[in-house]
DNA sequence: GGCCGCACTTGAAATGTTTCACAAGGGTAG
DNA sequence: CTACCCTTGTGAAACATTTCAAGTGCGGCC
């Protein structure tokens, strides 16, 4: 009779010998139907091996059972602690948490996103390429609940959760400077990355505020924010001239440091010594390097948590109001910048 | 008229004056409508913002256009590297991966493949916490269709795509003794992973076919595949005695190798001088260790997208069968083995 | 003029679930 | 005995899409 189809519902009802009404009222609303007949209903299905159809379900409810996380880039282990964090809070909801990867290219995240939509999730939480990009807009005006992490907007036209990078900045620096260091260089790029200039930013400001020269802040842009550049980047430190060479860096991510610490090592140099080495973010390989990382921590499966519990709140409360959540990161010291 | 909820079809057939057979032909058989028609329903698409709603369409055609991957453990990039890896094969044909984490719990896992099984997708790709767990065949009995990557089912009942992880315990051992070492350390765990327990068969093997006296060959049991294990590894590994104390480490994975690797150069001791160590995995953070780490390298992402492929191939080919594929690991010698 | 074939379009059926108004039956209060 | 309620179960409608047999109109050909 079911001539290898995967079994639905009428095929349970007719096997209890029930209703379809019934059958599915044991599934959602157990407490109506009889023990008697539940327990029926439940033997046919355990018989017949039945697997309610998600899809169905979800076309006749009008709404998903997943939340989704389109993230900036799968090679940083940051985001996906992040995703972590969101796991745990979608897990407490019940939901499916999908995971999708922009991989930094704007196109990739437009095709998620127009995935994400024809798969009608129950809200979106992104780390952008662009918070600024009008296909976010789009959503919004959608009313897909959208929250943006680890960024922001400039308008706020929508949920985020970040953490304040210019804060960030401040702490590296000022450790750095109590440390004795008066040459630094602030190591990240690309500049178009509103991360990069808030954490430069950051240091630029406590740089003026102690008197010290702006010139003895050296900038060292990168294309990308990782270890590869993070050594590239340390090759052109090595570069320059003895008297103008930095005796500390501050790098925008760890990726970047740890590259920097791999490069700097190999090429003779003693951390902290002849270079001390500030990362952000504070993943679990920076504690784990083998000259283990001093780095500005950020809360990482906090800010997936609160994003999702935004995201949630927009999509059940009529009354939602979007809400820039902010964190404030905290420097954790460790060998890279501790003096001998 | 469409008073706030979103267009179907049907909006969209009435907006452009045709039926909603010819919009579901502009959506699937452009080539059978005429481009006067053509155009005017993709106009008012266009202007009505429509979203094709995926779960209708897939209740329709009884099929979705997802993939899933359930991976063992976020923490490893490894398994982001293999997850990495299907991503490029399911965007090739043009499909969606949904990405899951059992954090080696089997009750999660069975948590995730319910959920999958709900949502019908098209095939499940898993690195399991047990390969040969009772719930694995309930899938491939209800025609799902399978693929386990970086393990094997002793009874090949499914498709499956690992590494050869004897041969990678050989290799690493080959190399330690050529470089001298004639008392080496085997750490891994827990003894009910597979690999484990292979990685160390390998290395016995070998150790046995060179005549070396089997104590020599020290077994180092951990409760995980974690940084943190390996630290508490490196610690028992300085509390033997000096002349039973091994001169180098093969660890099972690298995740291992870089706690050992900080343990070790945070107590003093020179790597590889005092303590060689081969990891496993070849994991991008191996490479950027401050003491570059020698590995067994897997192809990582060439194992995802053989997986994908295999996984596809079941799901549409109907001569399939089931194949075990295998790649042969190479060991990658960095600093953390070469003798200065 | 009638017929055929072609290019395009239509409308209804089907997919698997949930919901909801309603029915049946049994118990109870009046 | 009746009217009512309560519990339990029913069956049809609705969700948005795809598919397919059938229909429409048109041009050309005999």
């Amino acid at each position: 009779m079911l001539n290898g189809r995967t079994p639905s519902v009428k095929d349970v009802a007719a096997a209890a010998g029930v209703s379809l009404g019934t059958v599915s009222n044991v599934m959602n609303r157990p407490e109506v139907v009889s023990a008697r007949t539940r327990e029926r209903v439940e033997r046919a299905m355990a018989d017949l091996g039945f697997v309610r159809n998600e899809s169905a379900r979800q076309l006749r409810a009008g709404t998903s059972r997943t939340l989704a996380y389109v993230m900036l880039d799968g090679t940083n282990p940051f985001f996906h602690d992040v995703a972590q964090g969101i796991e745990l809070a979608a897990e407490d909801a019940d939901l499916s948490l999908f995971i999708c990867n922009s991989n930094s290219r704007p196109e990739r995240e437009e095709a998620h996103l127009d995935r994400l939509l024809q798969q009608r999730v129950q809200g979106i939480l992104i780390t952008p390429v662009n918070p600024d990009a009008p296909h976010l807009d789009d959503l919004a005006r959608r009313g897909v609940p959208l929250v943006i992490v680890d960024r922001r907007r400039v308008d706020e036209s929508c949920c985020s959760v970040a953490v304040d990078d210019v804060h960030g900045g401040r702490i590296a620096i000022e450790h750095l400077v109590e440390q004795g260091h008066t040459r630094v260089a602030v190591i990240g790029g690309p500049e178009s990355l509103g991360q990069v200039r808030e954490r430069r930013q950051g240091a630029r400001e406590v740089w003026e505020e102690l008197g010290l020269p702006a010139d003895d802040l050296v900038h060292l842009p990168t294309e990308a924010m990782t270890v590869a550049e993070g050594r590239s980047a340390g090759e052109r430190l090595a570069g320059l001239p003895a008297r103008r060479r930095p005796t500390a860096a501050f790098c925008a991510n760890d990726l970047l440091a740890l590259g920097l610490l791999q490069q700097g090592t190999g090429a003779g140099l003693r951390v902290p010594d002849d270079l001390a080495i500030v990362g952000f973010d504070d993943i679990e390989f920076a504690a784990a390097a083998a000259v283990p990382l001093t780095s500005v921590r950020q809360p990482r499966q906090e800010l997936g948590r609160a994003a999702a519990q935004l995201v949630l709140d927009e999509a059940t409360n009529p009354l939602h109001e979007h809400q820039q959540l902010f964190f404030t990161p905290e420097l954790v010291a460790r060998a890279s910048t501790r003096r001998s």
